[in-house]
DNA sequence: AGCGCCGTCTACATGATTGTCAATAGAGCG
DNA sequence: CGCTCTATTGACAATCATGTAGACGGCGCT
């Protein structure tokens, strides 16, 4: 029933990790299933199969639940701001803003940032988001290199651009294709596709504009 | 220490609703905490607690855990189809662009329905949602009142604007205060105001040009 | 008042999940 | 080869949530 690893009472081969390298497994497998199916639903035997361990080895690693739960949306987060700002950091030399968008929704569908900002939404507190954040200071360069092409606006409006593009992306990535279903529309990539490049014309043509 | 509900044998004041009272305030009080911790984390005896009776009782009335999300489920999203409809209702004979906005933004926040949706979003299976929704049609009818006021474009502008609004006002309301945070803005209500304005602007200029 | 329906309760059964513990067994090292 | 260290595991404990069973008791009806 359970495979390789029998119940037998001899000749059960062990596979024995590092330390390093089994945290590192239980905290890639559970970050996979905390996109998939939130904290609330994350159960360590699933954790524990995935990487090929039991249950206990699981919390030998790690403790106990709650601080695997913490560890692996510490590190999501990290990788998150980190991807986030390799596409602004793009976006300050832009061959176009589209290309900037399809990054962003890069990160927010395929590797399924989205999921997992909206889980920490929706289930940790209020006030427990990362507070010395590096997108302030990608937002001032954004306004700055705007500077220098001639039309100033105020800053807030270089921010607000940025808070279109992230909750508009970050929304499609959730709700698009049900959306898009609900206006009649084909709730296909290439319609998706079509939206990126139109919201990038129109940031565009207000940035170039008044 | 249960307080009125003690424990003793005798002289025990049962209150009796009737089926559909139960029911009702059953529902309501699982669709209050359905929006607070998402399906995962809902609790019978919590429900139970709220309307002021015994588990058993709540799953007398409903039948079971499932039957009872599914019932709240329906509900909600009927309810917030008729809400978002009232909102563009108003739209077609818009005073300006931003009060639909606002209307959208506090059905999205301030009644919860974005947590409503973020947690379908997450939790049930694609594929789910609302089939027959009449959305449809009001983006239609929209695209209608642009075509009369001389300027027309083609279906998909009008549909992605209204998909530009429903995902970020969708997203802030998810995630704005964090967003506005990071980046170094006030995360207070004026701000948002002020967003709203801004969105609304950008989208009329968007309208009124080609 | 007596009767019956049914909403409500207490008590219990059942299953799932987290966490503990002592024993087992790889792997490096003398 | 034997020894130590520790990753690993099965068995167990404790808690909790869902669901069931039977008794209790309002409340309407005759």
């Amino acid at each position: 029933m359970h495979g390789v690893r029998s119940s037998k009472v001899k000749a059960m081969k062990r596979r024995r990790l590092t330390s390093e390298d089994a945290k590192e497994a239980i905290l890639a497998a559970t970050e996979k299933r905390l996109r998939a199916v939130g904290p609330d639903a994350l159960r360590l035997q699933e954790i524990a199969a995935d990487v090929g361990l039991s249950h206990p080895t699981v919390l030998h690693h790690v403790g106990n639940r709650e601080a695997l739960v913490a560890a692996v949306v510490a590190r999501a987060m990290e990788a998150l701001e980190t991807e986030l700002l390799a596409c602004f950091a793009n976006a300050l030399e832009p061959p176009t803003l589209v290309t900037t968008m399809n990054d962003v929704d890069d990160v927010m569908r395929r590797r399924g940032q989205a999921r997992l900002v909206a889980w920490l939404a929706l289930t940790q507190a209020p006030g427990t988001v990362n507070r010395s954040s590096r997108l302030g200071d990608v937002a001032a360069a954004l306004h700055a290199a705007r500077g220098l092409r001639g039309k100033d606006a105020p800053l807030e409006d270089t921010a607000f651009g940025v808070v279109l593009t992230a909750t508009s992306l970050f929304g499609l990535a959730l709700v698009g294709p049900g959306l898009l279903e609900m206006l009649g529309l084909p709730a296909d990539e290439a319609t998706m596709q079509r939206y990126r490049e139109w919201l990038s014309a129109l940031l565009t043509k207000h940035a170039e504009l008044g």
